[in-house]
DNA sequence: CAAACAAATGAAAATCATTTTCAGGACCGC
DNA sequence: GCGGTCCTGAAAATGATTTTCATTTGTTTG
């Protein structure tokens, strides 16, 4: 799976015409070895730690490349902070948010994905994304408040 | 609605201990005055332009307010801006954004509504909000692009 | 009604995330 | 290997938002 991802973005590479440099290895090395959702800033100093070398312009800069080359997604949380999570082709999934702990838990459903193509159609709107982020308070949460 | 909204403000007001000043009544009467989702930007310029005395400093503080008031709404949208909107009480909508125009249209989707209170509870959080963006080209902006 | 204190304001500075600039370094085709 | 171009790192620039702080303005009390 990891590789697979890896010739995704070969395959881009190629088509975009860009060179193949230790850095964007290196940092797509890491992004992949995670499954967690990163904010730039938190990938930046995992690379940091093994490649001090690595500036996080270049971070910020071969993030965008993954979203491009669709192995990444960008999700923008309440608050403002951007995070990027790994894209699986073809799998759509949404996110509950405690707003207590950050904590994310991912879902899917598929009923409420065939209604958000029927809105969208209803519009005139011809989709190609969505975000749908559902904030609450998680069970760890609801329980430390009782206490 | 609008005079029920202040009352709404006025209310948070008492129960905060928050002062009325002039300031406040002046950009909540400017916020009502508008239909659309406005940037803090936005609504500066609005503000400014009758009343040339009020900062933006004002104005952010202002809007958190009527956030936590629960007469408007904060969406971020893809992209990292804030936007803010009338919050009708017990109505929830959500957004199809034309990622070339950034265009919104807003829509309700009670079944939508229902499976995000069912997945909510399958997973033990109990809800305080959501946010769903649907991504995509609004007819406009498809039309354009064949000609 | 005046005094007194706290809260609110405006302007500017500070902050934070992100983007851009630019000079040097590294890839790739030849 | 050579040369042009793309890529990179560091630092500066940007843009949105927040904070600071001196001043003004409500509110409460005597």
């Amino acid at each position: 799976m990891i590789l697979e991802k890896k010739r995704l973005f070969d395959a881009y590479a190629a088509k975009q015409g860009l060179r193949s440099t230790r850095q964007r290895d290196v940092i797509l090395d890491i992004f992949l070895s995670t499954h967690e959702h990163l904010s730039v800033e938190e990938l930046y100093l995992k690379v940091k730690a093994s490649h001090p070398g690595i500036g996080q312009a270049t971070v910020y800069r071969t993030l965008k490349l993954f979203v491009d080359a669709g192995l990444a997604r960008e999700m923008t949380l309440p608050g403002g902070q951007t995070r990027y999570e790994h894209q699986l082709a073809g799998e759509h999934h949404d996110h509950l948010i405690c707003t207590r702990c950050n904590r994310i838990v991912e879902f899917e459903d598929a009923t409420i994905e065939r209604l958000q193509h029927e809105i969208a159609q209803r519009h005139g709107f011809r989709l190609t994304g969505h975000k749908m982020q559902l904030c609450g308070i998680c069970p760890a949460c609801s329980a430390a408040e009782i206490q």
